[in-house]
DNA sequence: TGTACATCAGTGAACGCGCGTTCACTGATGTAC
DNA sequence: TGTACATCAGTGAACGCGCGTTCACTGATGTAC
């Protein structure tokens, strides 16, 4: 190798993390390879010593987006009591900041519609990172046994994740702020009420 | 006028519903003018008597789209119990055969992040749709005050919009199944408790 | 240490293609007489 | 009723443009000696 061992790796890693912004906010097929590359300061004729194809760069832009907001997540609640871990991801989800810079935001309902109707090997890769997203979201449920922990993330995720579409399309009109405050009151209910089975256990174990 | 005077209308109406389905089937960008008119049985140079621009077409045809979705609420729910509705309007929405088939389905999980991205004129169209089907939900939540009842349709219908996508990030794998099931569980609960104010003013009709 | 050579990340012109839009034309149909 | 004319929804070739992709080339840098 001529240029030093990282170099093209790290040319690679811009692209890569330029794009996941920019695909983002533009959507899926809503930017060129041209104009990928210039955000990283390259011309467009490199591109294919990165990447296969476009559709290569669109799976690992959403991968790395999608790595980023659950490490995001993870420093978010690393010093959080169990109990409030989901809060906290909820309410800085369900903020205008968010709504208004999807370029550095959740691809679930920036590129979510896009992505299921790729070929399925994108879709799969997507498909995959959400249940990362819903396992990771699940340990963040205390109280309650793992199956009906991890049906209550889907549904604060999928709450989430519809409240953001809801207020983008409102734009950042007085409809929008309230669909973010209705999703922000909704999205946490199923996980504050201590279903029966949890408070039958926490019983007996104040009993022993 | 030389063909009758229905005539160019009834083209123009073809021409829409066949180009609701499929932008929400392939996307606001995932169709071209011309296979669009061929779905119409025509061919592409009389598009611009018609249209003044694609655009123009994608904001009709989602406004269809969308009031088609509000006509077959109105039709599921009109011989139901009041308390019933929501949750009949829940269960059509979060099924395999609306997930399996986008065309004829919601076009908030299918065009809504797209839609968002469009000129402004677009996105509030959109959104002014969007209002009427929170208005309209918000009627099907009996028991509660206006307000509390039009918080808890936004968030039904988030969730509800938010399953969906999921789902179909999951294709009809395991794992989408699981999230309609979760959905479906999820989308409701606000709504069936009925909460202090309305308990309380149902108490005080009961006594008089 | 200095020089000649090899490598390969990155350049920029060029490719074929499909897109949205325009436009001169057609021909079926309604109207005038 | 029949005929000549006017209209205009629809046709299909053509337009400029931007796209994803290819490719011959460049030149900065690492390596061999």
């Amino acid at each position: 190798m001529r240029y030093s061992r990282e170099h093209k790796q790290e040319t690679h890693d811009r692209i890569v993390k330029k794009a996941s912004v920019r695909l983002r906010e533009k959507g899926a097929h809503g930017i060129g390879v041209a104009d990928l590359m210039k955000e990283a300061g390259l011309t467009h004729g490199g591109f294919y010593a990165h990447f296969d194809s476009r559709e290569a760069l669109v799976i690992e832009s959403f991968a790395y987006a999608m790595d980023r907001s659950m490490e995001h997540w993870r420093k978010l609640t690393s010093e959080a009591a169990p109990e409030k871990r989901l809060a906290l991801i909820a309410d800085s989800y369900l903020c205008a900041l968010h709504r208004d810079n999807p370029g550095h935001g959740c691809s679930i309902p920036s590129l979510g519609a896009e992505i299921a109707r790729e070929s399925p090997k994108t879709r799969k890769a997507f498909a995959g990172k959400l249940d990362e997203m819903i396992e990771m979201m699940t340990d963040y449920i205390p109280n309650m046994p793992r199956k009906a922990a991890r049906k209550q993330a889907i549904a604060t995720l999928a709450t989430m994740a519809g409240t953001m579409l809801l207020a983008r399309i409102a734009g950042s009109s007085e409809l929008s702020d309230e669909v973010l405050k209705a999703g922000r009151d909704s999205a946490l209910e199923g996980a504050r009420r201590e279903p029966k089975a949890a408070a039958a256990k926490k019983a007996r174990e104040k009993q022993n």
